[in-house]
DNA sequence: ATCAATGCAAAGATTTTGCATCAAG
DNA sequence: CTTGATGCAAAATCTTTGCATTGAT
């Protein structure tokens, strides 16, 4: 894999939307590729990017992630918290899965899509052609039962 | 269908929880009832309840929310909008799912569950037992095809 | 009579906005 | 150069909390 994959289809992407490409905005994104499973809010991402990039302001990262939400870079997980939270969204395939554990708090990455055929039957059903989906399952995990 | 029906089930599930039964948590319940399907926010349910109810403040309406969530009377929805959203918890089934037009915004319910095979599936495959999901697909209703 | 629930206002927390400065194209 | 992006601080939102009073059991 080429070290600069990541910054090279990312400049292409803001030169798409018209935006500019900044060293923050780089920043945000390493963030989330490299903390991608944690599922973090504005603050966490912050936290994290001031580490690397002290002089950082909250706005920036606030701005920075309603941009990638909009270029659809990453999508809202919605764990009902008080907090926002962002992970990457993949262009190619429909979301994955929370499987969010009500004992541990655990929030648990289920690869396997499997909606398709209920996307149909919601074509079918209702004439609502579906792009996306956003599913969240409760219960207890393995270590909690 | 007896007109008390509801206040009696409420009376009844507050003794449960050693709560008091009180007119303003009645009121927010038959509000719900009301506007289930508008999927309201604690603001958009203050507001209702004013018109029938003037003196009630926002902070029994947010107590009286936390305490219905906590009893599964009511369940969040997360519309990702910045404001949290509620509707009733139908308890003796699995939630119905939500269909969010990125066109028109409308929130369309769909009442089939049809998750029942995949909910094994994750018994089976993560060890992960399901109590209850939250499943939003998002795209193109009808009339904004 | 007791103790929790309410209403009000103040405080907290998260997110947005205005503006001068900086930097990408 | 020009225009948008940034950082800071202030403001705006949404939600929670403290406390005196009211009301349910």
């Amino acid at each position: 894999m080429d070290a600069n994959a990541g910054k090279l289809d990312l400049k292409k992407k803001f030169q798409e939307f018209g935006q500019k490409y900044t060293a923050q905005r780089q920043a945000v994104f390493d963030i989330m590729l490299e903390h991608n499973e944690l599922h973090m809010s504005s603050e966490e991402i912050h936290a994290r990017l001031k580490q690397m990039h002290p002089g950082i302001g909250v706005a920036t990262v606030y701005r920075t992630l309603q941009l990638f939400d909009k270029m659809q870079i990453i999508r809202k997980t919605g764990l009902e918290d008080g907090f926002t939270r962002y992970e990457l969204n993949d262009q190619n395939q429909h979301a994955h899965h929370h499987l969010i554990c009500n004992s541990c708090g655990n929030v648990i990455n289920m690869e396997d899509d499997l909606l398709d055929e209920l996307e149909e039957q919601i074509y079918i059903k209702m004439g609502f052609t579906v792009h996306n989906h956003n599913l969240k399952f409760y219960g207890l995990c393995k270590n909690c039962v």
